[in-house]
DNA sequence: CGGTCCATTGAGCACCATCAAGACTTGTGG
DNA sequence: CCACAAGTCTTGATGGTGCTCAATGGACCG
């Protein structure tokens, strides 16, 4: 898969390189490599050098850090549209978390140098790297903060909540969730094990929230579910963080 | 105290403003307002309209969010030559974070609109803005895996080790920290409670490593401490994360 | 119809927060 | 300088959450 045209990618208006003139964007088209990727394909590995900005066309991307015990822990799921690698390439040239395709995606990897001159040259575009940076800092400052101060209930409920099929959002239970993903991504997603994803499924099961049947879960209880998630306000007496 | 000069700042240099050219650095010294803060004094509030970059020109200041169910956890301590708020301003103008002087300081609060001026007209600077941004948001990421991953005893090691007096850290022992805080702020700081502090502290000199005298702590054994704050590989038998 | 992988379930345990009471420090007034 | 009070720190007991480990139960595939 060679030549792409940027001025043609979908993803372009919704990205940081929505600001771009016809001539660094001339500039871009001809240093980009576009690239197809499996769901599961890796498309960089922390710790390696950072040689390249990817940007995400289509698909989602997981990015993961792993710590020094060697597990592995989700900081963050990027969309079509934005950028990942950018804070490696502008900080030392290594790569600080690894990459990992989740779903067929399409994505384009800019090498440092032509990334790094457009920056330089371009100041909107600059900008359009800081908003998207501040936007991505602040989601993985959620996130993490999600995961040391919130229950693996919480987590598991606003995951569930996160994967709701889209045109459903607002429609009536039960709804139906057809989660692709083996359990053990789903528990690396949500920051947990295996086994107590499975628990904690069987708990929320019990009270009638769930009905989970595999990789198909129903929601019976939508509004208890989103209490549990924390997006209303908890009702008395089962509320507060005990632990 | 109004009238200060940026070009005689002595964090200027360190700081995102040291590639600041005569002009736009005249205009940052009319709009800037130079501000002391006592240690417990607060720069902004989380939830407030972001009217404001701060730029540490002394001291420290830490940032911390609350929680939903109003825990205080932070998320970072910022230096001289650093800047606060700046996500905030860029984003939707409302502060994610407070931030709160923990010792004597003096910070400049820049403006919103000047800041953003200087942004858009000065692509040097946008992009120090952006380098600083990658270096916190890599700040914020591993303070915030260290909370989500590591025992009360590693983030103390840690702490402990970063709380060294600065001309002894090559020095031999015994090392005497004096800290100047109170065990509630240094229990927020290693995101824990008092109690859990104290009981840690008392596991530490049980074995060895430190002996805590009220608010000194001499260091008996720096090497164990490394080791501990998992700076060092660990010994085989107690390693490993159990919980 | 066995084999392999995956999911579930239960028992046990480590870590840490909470609570409460006691020891200590700090500050104040006599 | 001492007495007393208020705040701070420590210590112990208790319990909850979630991880580990191991065994069972299904699903998919050869």
């Amino acid at each position: 898969m060679a030549a792409m045209s940027c001025d043609r990618c979908a993803a372009r208006a919704r990205g940081v390189f929505c600001a771009l003139s016809a001539r660094p964007l001339g500039r871009l088209m001809a240093a980009h490599v576009p690239h197809r990727y499996a769901p599961g394909q890796q498309l960089c590995f922390q710790g390696n050098a950072a040689f390249a900005v990817f940007c995400i066309q289509e698909g989602r991307v997981k990015l993961s850090r792993l710590a020094p015990d060697g597990e592995e822990h989700v900081i963050s799921v990027r969309n079509p549209g934005e950028i990942v690698g950018h804070r490696a390439v502008l900080l030392d040239g290594f790569y600080r978390a690894s990459a990992v395709s989740i779903e067929p995606s399409t994505v384009c990897a800019i090498p440092r140098a032509a990334f790094m001159d457009l920056l330089r040259e371009n100041s909107d575009f600059a900008n359009a790297v800081l908003m998207q940076m501040a936007r991505a800092s602040l989601d993985t400052e959620d996130r993490l903060m999600a995961r040391a101060m919130e229950r693996v209930q919480t987590r598991l409920a606003r995951f569930l909540l996160e994967h709701l099929p889209e045109p459903a959002r607002a429609a009536q239970e039960p709804l139906v969730i057809r989660l692709e993903l083996k359990r053990q991504e789903v528990a690396r997603l949500v920051d947990t094990t295996p086994a107590t994803l499975s628990h904690t499924l069987h708990v929320l099961a019990q009270r009638g929230v769930i009905a989970p049947r595999g990789r198909e879960i129903r929601v019976l209880d939508r509004t208890s579910l989103e209490r549990i998630a924390r997006l209303r306000p908890a009702a008395e007496g089962s509320a507060g963080r005990p632990g």
